[in-house]
DNA sequence: TTGAAAGCGTTACCAG
DNA sequence: CTGGTAACGCTTTCAA
């Protein structure tokens, strides 16, 4: 070759050892902190290292521990959503903070479309982390199972719409946070209260609509269909729910929407039909992002303890790394009602 | 099984060849789509593959090939900052876009902390991908260099401070999206011109104050040091840095924040001083992030083609993997003004 | 077209 | 405490 092909050479473990003046067995064990090598030994071996630049190499290594020194936080969500949720942000800030103490590093993995959906699989079942927590899965997506049974721990954040427990997972009660939502709703005197849903192929979708369904019953009032419309969590959605809810039911003194992007879309829609809020309609939402405070009214809203969420992600992942015959384990964080301006 | 403890078993190689009846080479061929194969010990491998449920190991492949077949992004930003700006959204949705086509997994890598960072280079010097993409690096750090010199491809998003040029980069033209900022503010009739800069320790925080000076200068109007102050990107360093300009120079007539966030900043200090806008002082932004149309009043900013640019540093990395030997390369994408209510 | 065999760079188990 | 020697699972010659 002619070319400037700067081949980066990566001195491998034995011409350190060869450096040094020792075997590869020392080095080794120099490596790794392993208290069975001489001062003197040490020392020549670090020099070594030092001088030739030596870095190990991590596929090599891979394939005798069989670990990565890796995990990652999979997000099935599109970049939309991923960027625009305050959810997305705290989960990441929870789930580092708690990688701190570690020696972990965190990866992130997106997935939206079903393509990259398939390379994710591929590269997740080729033992390329030693644990995985995924996030707002759709469906019953049957990756987690896959993953466990190639021998990569697995935690879910959120569960998965069918009651399969047998992959652990740490999530929000969502089903609560409504009641609660729709409860205080009621408490203020609203009657007619409807509901903006979450996808239903999600569970926090389908925890939502329930817990809303027993705030209504926990009252004695009536669970009209009328009065429930599917959404998909985007402010357009809440838009045109608010807008197809008026047009069925026009005297809806309340609505509880499953997320606050919903809220505010819902909150422009009876802007748009000139009704006062919250004293025509009151609006609660679901999330508390920084779209909650800004909303005109400021929203009413349940927080959620997203970063404690992912904290615990963290914990519960590495107890499965540390221990693979472990059960699989559940935890429920709880919310917290927000009172703002509209409702 | 009554024990609980199923280690989770992964066929090798080796037994997909036995159950096959081939040899281990054969299987290999088969895996790689080797076209040397014949058809009937294809269908016998790969019949084998399917009842073993083999997963080829990713360790060993790497240890021989030298390839991991996935790149990283790598954003060195606070969470706050990366999941607030839609900058960092669109420039994940160029890359994924760009990667679509390709075998490639992104990994996203986040690296805020000091502690963080040096997990991050230890994990990618460490032949973790084939190739990396820096966005945001500070200051002048030599991350890139050691990766490069690691035989780890490496572009970098937004240059560095320094004119160092020895690994290609992609970045927003800063420089000139600032002076058309300003160039606007001055056909306006505004004269007073202050600004509220970004970090000078990043190369778009020095150039967009460049930018600013450029137009100044060639409207012959003198750069008033008064009328600069820094910021960092917040929001709250907008407010805090528009009352210091306000302090300094109460007849301001008009400011060009360094970014969409603290250009709001700016505005709710001008309003908690009863300044119209942009009657009594004229505002522009920078980014063209959703902030900006819904501020109040909508803010007339500078869009960056965040996502051509994502898809370019992505064409970048390729051609690097492909062939190291090239010389870096240089690229500056265009801005655009966006003319809102603010000025 | 195919099987056998030689590594790839580490770790880990052995005697010494 | 240390050096030698097996693996680890795969790709890739090299003969056959």
């Amino acid at each position: 070759m002619t070319s400037p092909s700067r081949e980066p050479v990566r001195p491998t473990l034995e011409q350190v050892a060869a450096r040094a003046g020792v075997g590869r067995g020392t080095v080794s064990r120099v490596i790794n902190n392993s208290p069975q090598v001489s001062t003197e030994a040490r020392q020549r071996v670090l020099a070594a290292i030092r001088e030739l630049g030596y870095v190990p190499n991590r596929a090599a290594r891979a394939l005798v521990t069989n670990r990565t020194d890796s995990v990652a936080l999979v997000l099935c969500e599109s970049d939309e959503r991923l960027f625009s949720e305050p959810f997305f942000a705290s989960l990441v800030r929870g789930v580092s903070a708690e990688l701190a103490d570690t020696d972990l590093q965190l990866l992130l993995a997106l997935s939206q479309t079903g393509y990259e959906r398939d390379r994710l699989d591929r590269h997740l079942t080729r033992q390329y982390v030693d644990g995985a927590m995924l996030v707002s899965l759709h469906g019953d997506d049957p990756l987690p199972e896959k993953l466990e049974a190639r021998g990569v721990a697995t935690v879910l954040g959120g569960r998965r719409p069918s009651s399969n427990q047998s992959i652990s997972y740490v999530d929000i009660d969502n089903r609560n946070g409504a009641r609660r939502a729709v409860e205080y709703l009621i408490s203020q005197g609203r009657r007619c209260i409807a509901t903006i849903t979450g996808p239903q192929d999600m569970s926090a979708g389908v925890e939502r609509l329930a817990g809303y369904e027993d705030a209504l019953r926990a009252a004695r009032i009536t669970v009209n269909p009328n009065l429930i419309v599917a959404g998909d969590f985007t402010q357009r959605s809440g838009e045109t729910s608010m807008r197809e809810l008026l047009d069925r039911v026009p005297d809806i003194d309340a609505v509880f929407a499953a997320s606050d992007l919903m809220a505010v879309g819902a909150l422009t829609q009876l802007r748009a039909t000139n009704r006062s809020i919250p004293g025509d309609v009151a609006v609660v939402g679901f999330d508390d992002s920084l779209l909650a405070q800004h909303a005109n009214p400021p929203l009413t809203t349940i927080r959620q303890p997203v970063e404690a969420m992912g904290r615990r992600m963290v914990r519960t992942l590495l107890a499965r790394i540390a221990d693979r015959a472990a059960p699989p384990t559940a935890e429920l964080m709880d919310t917290e009602l927000i009172v703002r301006a509209s409702a």
